[in-house]
DNA sequence: GTTCCTGCAAAGAGTTTGCAGTTCT
DNA sequence: AGAACTGCAAACTCTTTGCAGGAAC
């Protein structure tokens, strides 16, 4: 019994907002929904070329901007550790850190407290109204470290 | 009495590693030291070309990619509200943030404690062994949260 | 004098856009 | 029916690279 992507918090936040659930943006939310990694552009158009052969560069794109403008995926660059591309995933709730091994580029994400008392004394002490943060940190992981 | 950029900090640290101060180098050296903003390659090359004018947009990139792999500037792409291209600032001991207003564009930075204890935690609890981080807010400024 | 660095020009990655036709509601 | 969306192809922005000559140490 697969689940309806019409279904998902995504589609249903969309379709509230008049935008359409086209064929083309339904292969594209049932990737992003559950990649495990963080995506490029290059990435989600290879895998949903995987259900359609059509499905071109520029509605990759598109859909992806237009997920971003209405805030249900987040753009990260994860320090350009990896090429100049961005990667996207879903937008949570909770803040989160990445992460980034630089010598094997693997990227974990990290929860902590700490996020949101960032951004409170932030909003507390320059009077900025926070709409949201982004904390990506480099360094070498255990398993290198091990190897080196 | 103009202070002379072979004396300066970045100058000295690239002099002992071998590496020539050509008169291209020492344009773009005194830019970045005395930059207010964030400069990225283009606001870079326009400001280089006022002083000489035959300083190419290569030698710009080269310089930039240079001087991130001595760890002497450091790279920020604040959460391109503002186009895709990097910016770049002096990499200074203590480790700040970057609040950007959404509206406006302005870049405030703001440092606290908090960073270090982020980081400390980050290695405490996962064993990564933290190089350096990247965090940066988007926001709106107390100054155009006024004219909403 | 040798090695490193430069300008030039061309190529490369990643992303965006205009348009004519198609699909969604 | 009408607005929104798509594929295609071309354009665009930012950045990198190969090369031959030039400058720093």
């Amino acid at each position: 019994m697969k689940k309806d992507i019409r279904q998902s918090a995504m589609a249903s936040e969309l379709a509230g907002k008049g935008i359409r659930l086209t064929r083309q943006r339904k292969v594209l939310l049932e990737i992003i929904e559950n990649a495990s990694d963080h995506l490029h552009a290059s990435d989600l158009l290879r895998l949903a070329r995987e259900h359609d052969q059509s499905i071109d560069r520029a509605t990759v794109y598109r859909t992806l901007a237009m997920l971003k403008e209405h805030g249900l995926v987040e753009e990260l660059d994860l320090l350009h550790l990896d090429g100049s591309e961005h990667h996207y995933e879903l937008k949570g709730s909770r803040g989160h850190i990445h992460i980034c091994c630089k010598k094997c580029g693997r990227v974990v994400e990290y929860d902590t407290e700490l996020v949101t008392r960032l951004e409170d004394e932030v909003r507390e002490r320059t009077g900025f109204d926070v709409d949201s943060s982004r904390i990506e940190i480099a360094a070498v992981c255990p398993v290198c470290l091990d190897q080196a």
